[in-house]
DNA sequence: TTATAACTACCTGTTTCCAGGTATTTTTCG
DNA sequence: CGAAAAATACCTGGAAACAGGTAGTTATAA
């Protein structure tokens, strides 16, 4: 049956906020809920039988990670508009959303006025944001990078051992390799980073959700 | 005007979440919303003039802290039963908000039947949880304390200077103490939270959200 | 098939951290 | 007020981290 109303999907694995949404968006002129799902799989598996305008998709589901979903998303139907919802304030997540074809990013504090604007402005292809993420994407890299820290394998898994307060010795033998190994890798970690010692170089991974 | 029905309040600052629980809790027997509110501050004068049953409380808020705000509740109304509702899984957050006069915590992916009994059991003064945080409590102390670090403001204070990567010198010099001062409150904040590195410290004070 | 990146390994110092204490002076609170 | 907690300061020695290099050996992708 064909409608000229919009096709949303909403992707959230809190029941509450399903409700609220569902709640806060029916009866709307130009807009029809077409599916809600509190997993990534059964919505993944919906958007291949079915057509979908714009879909609410909160970033951090048991079963799937945010960007690998949203770019999933955009493989199996470019034309969908993903709009993040998210917890999450980081600039570097909010980033990585947009490189990985989101056309916008909300954080769950948002208003009723301000979801229904980032809607509509998405359905017409227009990159948006909340109020709050403006506020977040304005300051012009405050501190941070705006190239989150690229990481190798090794690195990702010699900077884990660290947060778990092992130190070179105990991760050289762990891994097999030679101290003076682990220490290159611990030297390139905090050069990426740009730190100049193990604490901020936890806390940064931390902000950036690699640990 | 008198009514046998429970009055409940919600305390959220996700509208979302507060429009979802309204749809979950409208057309209940036994159970009206008497109110609901953004923030802490607006929510203790209403408790100071209207009686509460039962108060659905998100434990982060941008005005209050979720324990000190449960304890103050407590002490305007101590007939009110506070249900905390959280995306915090961590087990002495929980064992905090009890401490502090709470008789229930709910995980924000509960089911709406879940959502029901646990009201319903908070308003005959049970303890009650949400199915995911009994597995959470169930757990005998998989590795974390039960009793989450108490810190001094001193040592908070010092805590959140070596996140930022500061040293020991510079952290002495910022505060104008001697060295060998940070360097005991240094060994007091390891043995506090039971580890032997900065690195798992950091990651012990995130996790537990004091950095 | 070549660059390029990643992984590996080494060397020399210096600084900082950590473990093991002890001990005095303020605050804070019952 | 008196006791307990917090904050201050000190000492020694050893372990680990950090700065600053160099360099060979795999992957890997243009």
């Amino acid at each position: 049956m064909w409608t000229d109303k919009a096709k949303l999907a909403i992707v959230d694995d809190h029941l509450i906020v399903l409700e609220g949404l569902q709640r806060l968006l029916t009866d709307l002129d130009g807009i029809e809920i077409s599916g809600c799902f509190t997993l990534g799989a059964p919505f993944i598996s919906f958007l291949k039988e079915n057509p979908v305008d714009v879909v609410l998709l909160d970033i951090t589901l048991p079963d799937a990670n945010g960007i690998e979903l949203c770019k999933e998303i955009k493989k199996i139907s470019p034309h969908t508009h993903v709009l993040a919802l998210s917890n999450h304030s980081q600039r570097s997540m909010i980033l990585q959303m947009l490189q990985n074809g989101a056309t916008g990013y909300m954080l769950k504090n948002i208003s009723s006025e301000e979801l229904i604007t980032c809607i509509n402005e998405a359905l017409q292809g227009r990159i948006t944001f909340s109020n709050a993420v403006k506020e977040i994407m304005a300051q012009p890299t405050m501190n941070e990078f705006n190239t989150p820290a690229q990481l190798t394998k090794r690195e990702k898994e010699i900077l884990c051992l660290i947060s778990e307060g092992k130190t070179t010795p105990v991760i050289a033998e762990s891994l097999h390799l030679s101290p003076l190994t682990v220490e290159t890798h611990r030297k390139n970690l905090l050069q990426k980073f740009q730190v100049k010692n193990v604490a901020s170089l936890i806390k940064a991974a931390m902000d950036q959700g690699l640990v």
